[in-house]
DNA sequence: AGCCCTGTTTTTAC
DNA sequence: AGTAAAAACAGGGC
């Protein structure tokens, strides 16, 4: 559930779900995820309430009465709460509650669990520099920060200190969205194409949001989010024709990741 | 069966 | 500053 769409439909079950809960026990079966040795991190749980869920980009902050707890899913997995006695065959770490009921934490590369006392979120590093969540921020923000940036838009867009929550799933119809090219640079952009960015990221997240995640995930409770293969306009669609223009999408390498576009929507100069 | 490639993240080191 | 490599792996193609 790597991108705000899930991250924040994990985070508002979570909210809805947890809170009053007494953390009993944890078993921990992926050691490497931690940012504590596995007995600092269960004795600084152990016993603890639940009080509040949020997030702040790709992160789940879990607040309890003795400090955070927070979650980085890394390219996917599964938070369930479930019962004790119906354990998923694989998981990396289970935190059992009061009540007989557990959260089960998967993910299959990459993920962190990590624990930070009541009052020093700010001193975690890697949630502390993390950017405004990009659904929040608004319109003169975003081009303020645009302006102030240069370097390729789709860099800036994943740059989670820049804004928080894109990831290279996402990020593919957002820029098909706006009509950009992403390895534009920045400081190409007029007024006009950062007014689509910014309309493209919304239409880009809002209805994935809307539908609890991607279809690829799974909720707190194990049922498959519902922003479906069709809902996808054109990432990871390559060889299929445009939805406006009915050019083939093909497929770009992009630094590191690679790209889906439309080459007639859009151009690269 | 088994090897190779890819990839929804993040950090670190050139 | 841009780029590559690394680190808890699984699924698909050949």
């Amino acid at each position: 559930m790597p991108e705000l769409p899930e991250i924040a439909s994990r985070s508002a079950e979570m909210n809805a779900s947890l809170p009053g809960k007494i953390i009993q026990a944890i078993e921990i079966s992926q050691p490497k995820c931690l940012n504590l040795p596995v007995d600092e991190f269960q004795s600084a749980l152990m016993g603890a309430e639940i009080r509040h869920v949020g997030y702040r980009g790709k992160w789940i902050q879990v607040e309890t009465s003795q400090g955070w707890l927070l979650l980085n899913m890394g390219m996917g997995g599964e938070l369930l709460l479930l019962d004790r006695s119906r354990l998923p065959a694989k998981y990396r770490m289970i935190i059992d509650f009061d009540d007989s009921t557990c959260l089960s934490i998967n993910f299959w590369w990459f993920g962190y669990v990590h624990y930070v006392p009541s009052d020093k979120l700010s001193d975690h590093t890697m949630t502390a520099k993390l950017g405004p969540n990009v659904l929040d921020l608004s319109e003169t923000e975003f081009a303020e920060r645009i302006s102030s940036q240069k370097g390729k838009v789709k860099a800036f867009m994943l740059d989670q200190t820049k804004i928080a929550g894109i990831g290279n799933a996402y990020i593919h119809d957002i820029l098909f969205l706006a009509g950009i090219h992403p390895l534009r640079s920045l400081s190409s952009l007029s007024t006009e194409e950062v007014h689509h960015l910014y309309d493209g990221i919304q239409a880009g997240l809002i209805p994935a949001l809307e539908k609890g995640g991607a279809f690829y995930e799974m909720d707190l409770f194990g049922q498959k989010g519902s922003f479906r293969e069709e809902d996808i306009l054109i990432g990871y669609h390559e060889a299929k024709p445009c939805p406006k223009c009915g050019t083939s999408i093909i497929k770009i390498k992009t630094g590191s990741t690679s790209s889906f576009i439309c080459p007639n929507c859009q151009p690269e100069k």
